[in-house]
RNA sequence: GGAGUGGUAGUUCAGUUGGUUAGAAUGCUGCCCUGUCACGGCAGAGGUCGCGGGUUCGAGUCCCGUCCACUCCGCCA
């Protein structure tokens, strides 16, 4: 039916006799003359319709955008001076000798180069937003990408396994989605947020290196970066620890990045604690490109007259903290209560700041409403420390130190967008020493940061059991500029120190069984040092497709309800369906 | 659960202090046009102003409720 697709079209085809199939992209009527841009996932060719051959040329004369054509033509150099440099076949044309169009088209609901379609209009018709050229690169990036990494994973000797959907439910981390049980009413499902603990009974199983590029399923509210299912690339393997595990993963995404965007990420990758991050960036996902930085400056602030500062910087939770913006004087008052307005999002009660207007010029060269609440000595330290430039600005935050770092790290990177402080292109980021647990105030109990199958870094339970708050755990995350790309740990390998970390997870024996007995009865039949890792696939491509939106590199996402515009899901469950399954609503969906 | 922004022609948007027949661009339809590629020219069609209620002599505009989309907080081991 085709011997070319339009966009391999070239002048080595001089003369060639071709026969093309594709959607008309563009008519363009001459009257006694008609061009189509026949648009196939390859690219674009310019058919050119002569009045010479008048059944071809009255066909021509009818299509309108969007129809599915057959043409048969021979190539053609276009005259002097109708070249197009814009396009890839600018310098040849095909002269139609045959026109059949395969079918109709209704006019399309958006043009196809309109870069500002709504997001619901582009899903309700994904079928068409989906030839748009920009879209299609996605998805093929996203296959590329996929391909890339089994390549590498596959020479590296990883098997790649299949773990089930229709699974059990998880009591910890994210809501699950349910699905019912017919043949036991009463019971359902659950599909995996993660194939986490069949991937580590499969290196019981002796698999020794496994991978999944892998659906995951977690029923919480989304971002422009999530979406209720996802896709991860999951990996686990035996007799490795988390130096060996990191560096054969930095390969591959060294590697995968080269091949994938041939874009160099430079090597080594930087490892940073836990505690660093937040000490330096409030942030534990850091953007390295931002040049912003917090300052410490708790200790200087605990002796002044000023409460809002010297309550946090005495509080043993609490935290004073300075960010130095570069060129910030010039911020307008607007510009400040907008950036006020923006921390109390984090709970920030208010967004202290000095303007350096003359740092020569001691007292009266800066302007701050707290300037007179502060000792001279203090501020000279704090300009020292902070070093503070002529025609900066420097933001304070005090307060509980989560308060201060969420806010001056959400600061931190709003700031460098809105004043374009990024520099460079790829900076990766290993953060390691992540502590095992977090205590939850609204619980009273301790959380898992990671997750309850983390190896401590203590080997015995009494060591983790003495001081659960300051233990760390062998955990590890890639960030790449400011987004989580993937993370994971080494894994607890025996029931004893299983049993403990769900104990102080507040799960205990009876509790464990139930839920993970089967997990933990495998750690006891030759259980093998492992871990591994797990890469979100959708965020990788699109950071190196550099969408702002998760949606663009997936082919049929969901709005940010969870729904999807095109199929109209999730739609009411028939009565009949419902009987079957034993399920009765509480409370009758709206008729439409 | 919360905060914000938006919803007007197929699409993207404008619409003043509440006041005559709701506009623009693009797309669409018809006619004209033999070298265009954002083709051009002329003419034309196209509106439940998201939905429901209220205020008013009069509502796209004001008020209340509701739905949808997007961004963010909470949430996401």
């Amino acid at each position: 039916m085709r011997s070319h697709y339009c966009g391999q079209l070239n002048s080595s085809l001089l003369d060639r006799e071709v026969e093309l199939c594709g959607w008309v992209h563009k008519r363009r009527d001459h009257g006694g003359i008609i061009f189509i841009d026949l648009r196939d996932r390859e690219g674009i060719a310019q058919i050119v319709f002569d009045p010479d051959r008048p059944e071809p040329f009255a066909i021509a004369d009818s299509v309108r955008n969007e129809y599915v054509l057959r043409i048969t033509g021979k190539i053609r150099q276009r005259p002097e001076g109708t070249m197009n440099k814009d396009l890839p076949t600018g310098e040849i044309e095909v002269l139609a000798q045959t026109i059949e169009i395969l079918n109709k088209a209704r006019t399309p609901p958006f043009q196809l180069d309109d870069e500002n379609v709504a997001d619901d209009t582009r899903l309700r018709y994904r079928y068409i937003d989906l030839r748009r050229p920009q879209m299609l690169h996605n998805m093929r990036l996203r296959a590329r990408v996929a391909r890339i990494l089994r390549n590498y994973l596959d020479e590296k000797g990883f098997i790649e396994i299949e773990t089930p959907m229709l699974t059990k439910a998880t009591p910890e981390g994210a809501r699950d989605y349910l699905v019912p049980s017919r043949t036991h009413a009463g019971s359902f499902f659950a599909l995996p947020q993660s194939p986490q603990l069949f991937k580590q009974l499969l290196m019981m199983s002796g698999m020794d290196r496994y991978y999944q590029i892998v659906r995951c399923f977690r029923d919480e509210d989304l971002r422009a970066d999530r979406q209720p299912e996802f896709t991860q690339l999951d990996i686990e393997t035996s007799f490795m620890d988390e130096t060996q595990i990191t560096a054969i993963m930095e390969e591959m995404i060294i590697k995968l990045f080269k091949e994938a965007i041939d874009a160099d990420l430079p090597t080594p990758f930087s490892r940073m604690t836990y505690a660093e991050a937040i000490y330096r960036f409030g942030n534990d996902r850091p953007d390295l490109r931002n040049p912003l930085e917090l300052t410490e400056v708790s200790d200087l602030m605990k002796e002044v007259e000023f409460k809002v500062f010297s309550g946090p910087a005495t509080m043993p939770d609490g935290r004073v903290a300075a960010l130095r913006v570069p060129g910030g004087a010039k911020l307008s008052r607007k510009e400040i209560d907008d950036y006020t307005n923006y921390v109390a999002n984090f709970g920030a009660r208010g967004l202290a700041y000095i303007k350096v207007n003359d740092i020569n010029a001691g007292t009266e060269g800066l302007q701050s409403p707290v300037l007179k609440f502060l000792p001279e000595s203090i501020i000279k330290l704090l300009l020292e420390r902070t070093t503070a430039q002529t025609g900066d600005l420097i933001f304070f935050g005090a307060d509980k130190a989560r308060v201060v770092n969420d806010a001056l790290g959400a600061l931190r990177n709003r700031l460098a967008a809105d004043m374009n402080l990024l520099q460079g292109q790829w900076r990766p980021l290993w953060i390691v020493d992540f502590p095992m647990f977090e205590y939850n105030e609204d619980e009273k109990r301790w959380d898992a940061l990671h997750h309850p199958f983390t190896a401590p870094q203590v080997n015995t339970t009494a060591e983790l059991e003495a001081d659960p708050g300051q233990c760390l755990s062998r955990a590890y995350d890639l960030v790449l500029n400011g987004i989580e790309m993937g993370g994971g740990s080494v894994r607890i390998n025996t029931p004893d120190m299983q049993r403990t970390a769900l104990r102080l997870l507040g799960i205990d024996d009876q509790a464990a069984d139930e839920k993970f007995g089967f997990l933990i009865n495998a750690l006891d039949y030759g259980c093998p040092p492992h871990g591994g890792i797990a890469f979100g696939l959708d965020r990788l491509v699109m950071m190196m497709t550099g969408s702002d939106s998760i949606r663009d590199v997936i082919a049929f996402p969901k709005t940010q309800t969870a729904s999807c515009p095109l199929t109209s899901a999730p739609s009411p469950a028939s009565p009949k369906q419902l009987r079957e399954l034993g399920i009765k609503l509480a409370k009758l969906p709206k008729q439409e």
